[in-house]
DNA sequence: AGTTTTAATGATAATGATTCTCTTTATCGT
DNA sequence: ACGATAAAGAGAATCATTATCATTAAAACT
């Protein structure tokens, strides 16, 4: 469990919560694990596909193989280290969690495929609502398709 | 694209609509497409997976095979008759599409997997503050994932 | 420290959904 | 009816993900 900080570029906020969802679960960090983990820090706000992450990984670990990658993903999903969603193109993606709101608001751009965050959430509205109506909702997932201005300009 | 309205359980409102896309798409209606339609509208509301469909058309056509399923699917899907997206496990779903206003808003129950329609929009504003920044939003797409009221009592 | 138990890795095979290929069959316009 | 074109069916190919299994590394326990 101990981690050399100065190897990753991130604030120290998330940072302990990241090693926080670790210490509390029974996952072991191995040297494999850490660096799947470092490659997620360092590409905090992307939307990394298993093989995109075994490329990065591979630069730090060579031998790495993709099962151990998606054995740490998943692992790291289910502590909520990871978002694990599935983006049009039938593969997963994972991005760096940050806290613990379970906030999944993407725009996807139809045109160069870029996505970003969307920050606002006015879905507790409607989540309220589901509720009166005897359901219980434990998390959201929105995505809008569209343009980013880039090429929306474009067009 | 002679169709009998007897063999399909549907409101006529929704009905004209979807014979309206097709009407004024180049697709052609065959047997077979025939089929996979009225499995569709037969299982409004319900989302399939090319597998379900394939089973229920394969009582009124024995022999369509699953490519010609796939193909018909991607073909409805992209004339917007059907809505085609991707639940959990990794497989493309398929629901009729009523009407052409894009809302696909979903409540998943994470115990007995049901999937819900949730009516209510009022994802405007925020397509309308993301359209300030710079976006253009063509569609969007909303999951909830929770509990339904059958599940949540049991709880 | 040495041995045993347990868990993790890496390579590869297996799976499962979807797509592609190709030959045959049906449909359309003339 | 005829030739051109599109669609169907069967099965192979593909691609992401999962499972298997032998090997290695890391705890746990003397």
């Amino acid at each position: 469990m101990l981690i050399d900080d100065n190897q990753y570029q991130v604030r120290r906020g998330q940072m302990k919560t990241v090693y926080q969802k670790i210490d509390q679960s029974e996952y072991r960090l191995t040297p494999q694990r850490s660096v799947v983990l470092q490659v997620m820090i360092e590409n905090q706000g992307h939307h990394l596909s298993a093989e995109d992450v075994l490329q990065e990984a591979r630069k730090k670990s060579p031998n790495i193989g993709i099962a151990t990658v998606y054995r740490t993903l998943e692992k790291l999903a289910s502590i909520n280290v990871l978002y694990k969603t599935m983006f049009e193109g039938g593969r997963y993606r994972y991005e760096l969690s940050i806290g613990d709101e379970h906030q999944h608001h993407h725009i996807i751009c139809l045109s160069c495929g870029s996505i970003t965050e969307v920050e606002d959430d006015l879905l507790h509205i409607l989540e309220n609502k589901l509720e009166k109506k005897g359901f219980r909702v434990v998390d959201h997932e929105l995505k809008f398709y569209g343009y980013c201005p880039k090429c929306n300009k474009k067009a």
